[in-house]
DNA sequence: CTGTTAGCGCATTCAA
DNA sequence: TTGAATGCGCTAACAG
């Protein structure tokens, strides 16, 4: 704090402060090496008194290191990246990246142009990426020279690992509460049928009914609220009798109380719905939405946490998913 | 795309392989400055041949420029990062800074020692900061060094340009609503009291209040349901004739909702609920909320489009907000 | 234990 | 119009 007005410190203002060479410096600041107790004092001192911050960009480019995290979400148009789920993620993520000096980008990835991958295994500025949304050919296309800081938020692959609820677990644990509430001509209104994540927990879905004997039915949905309503009505009038509704986010589940409330169709007395997320406002819509939890922040900060580090990380990390039983189930 | 195996392809690479010098590559690659047709055709050639990526980080370092973005959250402990409205402002700052090869990190800043502040001004990896939730206190501690690329997302200073909705325009939207839809005990939940943006709205709703003759009755909250549900409570154990909760937040006004439900109070029949922001959920909620418009994301878009590119800012940037009328209120 | 020496990859003077 | 030289701020060998 020594010459407020000035340009910020350097490594060489602290050094000279200090009467000792960069080198020595370098080393106490960065904690590495050895120094003697009296350098380490005065060093520590020149730093603080001149209100000295390392430059994390002359840090990273002697060191080979990068300075930015990318989250790159796949999907068939930039639309994907309004989504509070995507939020979530980048938000987390740039959290857990702060103190490293690291900062996060936000990219679309489009699902059928996954080359824009290369460009990323390429940048030497990048430390990390983030996949999100992952199909077979995305993960295909992730380049070599990504291998080992690349990391997937869904389906993983060899040289992807993943990180991941474990959506199998959620869906399986709404569905058996449907079916032990009496439910038994249960409906589901999916995810994004390309997604492969997304598909373990029709996946689920569809099992669990063949193993009780009972009717498959299945409508596509894109997680939104609004196509989640439209899903509702559809199944209803195509199959009048379906007891319950699985959707596969809670959004999707708000929009599809919110279109059978239109129809007059009561919840959970006719028709009970599921979601799954457990967002912040599952807990008070009307009727409160029965789901399963879904760590979004945990998960982001664990896959952040794995490619800042840089250690060899588990084939697949499964967060665990429980049940959150209210009034809609 | 030649060697996908060996390291990426530097400036160097490229100007060899152009048969140029590196100043002569680098003036093409960059856009600046002269160079001929011949040359500049094969330095691109060679560019795109070798999967050339320009690395940031020297290209910072060199220029001075910074690689970060840097969102900064006042509050009085860490959970205020814990929200979605900082999530949506994050992810749409990490999307505009992608193209430019910045990534985005977020802090909360501490209320009570905002002299954090002063490392972000001397860390010249930062290339900007957004303050979010400002108070006098922390535009104060904004340091000389910050000028120029700090920007508030809320209240203002001479030093620290504002981007912001309009808050109070908003407030007197619903309020208006409600006093036209004949409501006339109009209790209002708050936002934190400290957070003088939030303010705003506190005086639209005493001014519009005063002017026609009508109660004041405010609760304090804190932008949350929970605390939304609590404070609905107690103003109609403190007000029982209340007729309308204007709420400062839509998660609030779910909350107020769902308590009001809970103790068998009409919405809107007794009492119409009006919030803020006009969030995803607000329009599939039941009943879905009256509220006036926040754009999140256009805001954070502008304000991080502003650091990034160091021009003049107004002092003072105010985006819109509009009533959407639904069935609350 | 410490100082000297080399660069990391790039943009930008200055001369040619 | 181009190339050679310089340095951004820092870490990592290396030699004292």
């Amino acid at each position: 704090m020594e010459t407020p007005t000035s340009r910020p410190a350097t490594l060489d203002d602290v050094a000279r402060a200090a009467g000792v060479s960069r080198a020595t410096a370098s080393r106490v600041l960065g904690g590495y090496g050895f120094a003697s107790v009296d350098a380490r004092e005065r060093v520590g001192a020149a730093a603080d008194r001149l209100g000295y911050v390392p430059n994390v960009t002359a840090r990273a480019l002697v060191r080979g290191a990068g300075v930015r995290l990318v989250v790159a979400v796949a999907g068939t148009d930039a639309g994907v990246l309004d989504d509070p789920y995507v939020d979530r993620l980048v938000s987390a993520a740039a959290r857990v990246c702060a103190p490293h000096g690291v900062g996060v980008a936000l990219e679309w990835l489009p699902l059928d142009a996954p080359a824009g991958l290369r460009r990323l295994g390429d940048d030497r500025s990048v430390c990390g990426v983030l996949l999100v949304n992952t199909t077979a050919r995305v993960l295909d296309a992730v380049p070599a020279g990504l291998r080992g800081r690349v990391v997937s938020i869904g389906t993983g692959s060899p040289a992807v690992p993943s990180f991941d609820v474990d959506n199998a677990a959620g869906a399986d644990a709404v569905l058996r509460h449907l079916h032990a509430g009496g439910r038994r001509r249960i409906a589901m209104v999916t995810g994004p049928r390309w997604l492969s994540c997304a598909e373990r927990s029709v996946t689920a879905y569809e099992g669990l009914m063949r193993a009780a004997g009972l009717p498959v039915r299945l409508v596509t949905g894109d997680f939104t609220a609004a196509r989640g309503g439209r899903a509702a009505l559809e199944a209803m009038t195509r199959w009048p009798d379906t007891d319950a509704i699985y959707a596969a986010s809670d959004a999707t589940a708000l929009g599809v109380i919110a279109a059978l409330r239109g129809r007059g169709i009561g919840v959970p007395h006719d028709v009970a719905v599921g979601g799954f997320d457990d967002i912040p406002y599952a807990a008070v819509s009307s009727p409160a939405l029965t789901t399963a939890t879904h760590p979004v922040a945990r998960i982001a900060t664990a896959a952040a946490t794995a490619v800042l580090d840089g250690r060899p990380v588990p084939p697949v990390t499964a967060f665990p998913s429980t049940l959150v039983a209210r009034e809609s189930a």
